[in-house]
DNA sequence: GATGATTTGCTGCATTGCAACAATTAGTTT
DNA sequence: AAACTAATTGTTGCAATGCAGCAAATCATC
């Protein structure tokens, strides 16, 4: 089990290597759980995703995961996040073509706002039942089945408005 | 002014003629009114998203765009669309790197929810207040100034589920 | 009609994303 | 252990998306 869930936004000055080891350690022990394979290329990608805290491209990932001259190729990339966003350990910010890692250990098909900011990049996750069933309710009453609400927010953080 | 609002859904059996000149119509009102320019090329990109009535691709836009062996090129739509959607008359939907006309005639602040159907492609447009404030309420209970947000939500239209 | 601003055409390119097949590796069975 | 199967990764190639930068044309205004 994790520690104290994280906050909305990473704060600036939270123990960031711990953060970044105890999610890789959730991560390790969910694929144990499921049988599933956390392979060196899908755990570079993740810890890239955790390092950075913040949305990264795909080509930035290939940038931060190739060591020692030989860099994989995209398609190896993308492989890597597909795994990993269908077992819930990243997410895809859809209005930013980028890929984040979650660090919030919540269920897949839990619903989740992400707010972006414009000025520092920092992405909040916000998981709230009451937003998800209200959205969901104004679906249905459309005659519409949701599935898988994507919902972000472009704005400013706390951080960057108090500068 | 136009006629009565559009439900969430196009419905199959609507006068789409009528709805599209309606658009037209409306789209050069307002442009008018700004004193900007729905030039032609604006306009058959405009045309093209009325008539479809689903998400086109920038490059699906240029097929129906081009006439007589002579397609506009990808820049000129890419500056049409960018036109369009800062006037109000075009949506982007970000999970789909596709645009849908607006035939909801709203102001261009308002929070709007996209129900994407992923079996026909159609896509509802819902305007729900409560949504949008739940929503800017829970950005700024994280101490998030919330801009523009994006809510797509995939799943199966009425039409489609009903088959 | 000269001037300045807006719009469009054109060339080229960066970024994103994946298909198809081969090679490798991991896990399982005889 | 050898053989077999399934999963993963490597390689090549390419399609789709999106825009920068500059030149030409068009529009508005004086
Ligand atoms: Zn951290
Ligand atoms: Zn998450
Ligand atoms: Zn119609
Ligand atoms: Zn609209």
């Amino acid at each position: 089990m994790r520690g104290m869930a994280p906050s909305v936004f990473p704060t600036p000055d939270h123990d960031h290597g711990r953060c970044t080891a105890d999610a890789l350690a959730h991560a390790e022990a969910l694929c144990e759980a499921r049988s599933q394979r956390l392979t060196p290329i899908r755990r570079q990608v993740l810890e890239a995703l955790l390092t950075s805290h913040k949305p990264l491209g795909a080509y930035e990932i290939i940038e931060l995961t190739g060591q020692e001259g030989a860099r994989p190729a995209p398609i190896t990339i993308y492989r890597a996040l597909d795994f990993l966003i269908e077992n819930g350990l990243v997410h895809r910010i859809e209005s930013r073509n980028a890929f984040i890692a979650c660090i919030h250990n919540h269920a897949i098909s839990d619903f989740v706002v992400f707010l972006i900011c414009e000025r520092c990049g920092a992405v909040g996750e916000v998981s709230s039942r009451a937003i998800g069933e209200t959205l969901s309710n104004a679906a249905k009453a459309a005659g519409f089945t949701p599935k898988a609400p994507v919902v972000e927010v472009s704005g400013i953080c706390a951080h960057c408005r108090g500068v």
